[in-house]
DNA sequence: TTTTTTGCAAAAGGTTTGCAACACG
DNA sequence: CGTGTTGCAAACCTTTTGCAAAAAA
């Protein structure tokens, strides 16, 4: 049984060869992977109505952590090593980077002296500007 | 002349009265917007093709700055005042925060350490998370 | 008068949905 | 075999675009 089936079992879901592929195309491409990126790699195999509805769940499941890149689409990345992007606005480049402790401790001051919020799950720091290819 | 008029001659616009409905609209509502929120206020008067041009073209000058807010539609909010947001995953409430210094200081080192980028302009930085109000 | 700007209508693009057929367990 | 999953096709919604009419300077 490989790592991908196991975390499927592990949250429930039947393991179907359309979930594999998907989650392969993740475990391949080391970098934010929208529906039509997906859909490309395994064209003739599966349908796109099931990619979006696959996305959605992983996402719900914390398989998958949306990335907001500022795209037309949604991207999404493995949510299994906490980091966040540099996006060129011009070509679209994207470096990773990951955030340090401070970031942490400014999140949890956030919330402990928020009126209206009790609990942060998640957040987006994605940082938009000009790669050293452009101008 | 009123300050949005000053805002848009500065910039190189002709003063209409779309702009500056729309420009009203953002000093009324303190929080951000969307196309349709603005279609909904200004209805019979403005179209909302040109409410999109606007948008984007506010966007472009730094009158506006783009929010990430994970919903259907992008959302925007006057340039004027650097915060960021909390919003709720389960009711869409929001509210307001500030970064600190640490942060700002993380973003400049990024940069600086960065292979491939050599300059920010802008970044986003939301948390999404649950409110006192929802379970 | 000249150049922007706007409205209209149509199209585009990404995403969602209902339903019937299929397949995992 | 039963329930969860997928494919298909159509619908949906936000956003974009071309073009002609209107308006700002």
């Amino acid at each position: 049984m490989t790592g991908n089936q196991t975390l499927l079992k592990k949250l429930g879901y039947k393991i179907t060869p359309t979930r594999l592929a998907i989650l392969n195309v993740f475990d391949e491409n080391n970098k934010p992977i929208d529906a039509s990126f997906i859909h490309n790699k395994l064209k003739e195999n599966i349908n796109e109505a099931t990619i979006y509805r696959t996305l959605a769940s992983f996402e719900n499941n914390g398989i998958l952590r949306r990335i907001d890149l500022r795209k037309d689409s949604v991207y999404f990345e493995l949510n299994n090593d906490h980091h966040h992007h540099m996006v060129c606005l011009k070509c679209g480049e994207i470096e990773d980077f990951r955030e340090n402790k401070d970031v942490e401790k400014l999140l949890k001051r956030i919330v402990t002296e928020s009126k209206k919020f009790k609990s942060i799950k998640e957040h987006s720091l994605e940082l938009f500007g000009c790669c050293k290819s452009c101008n």
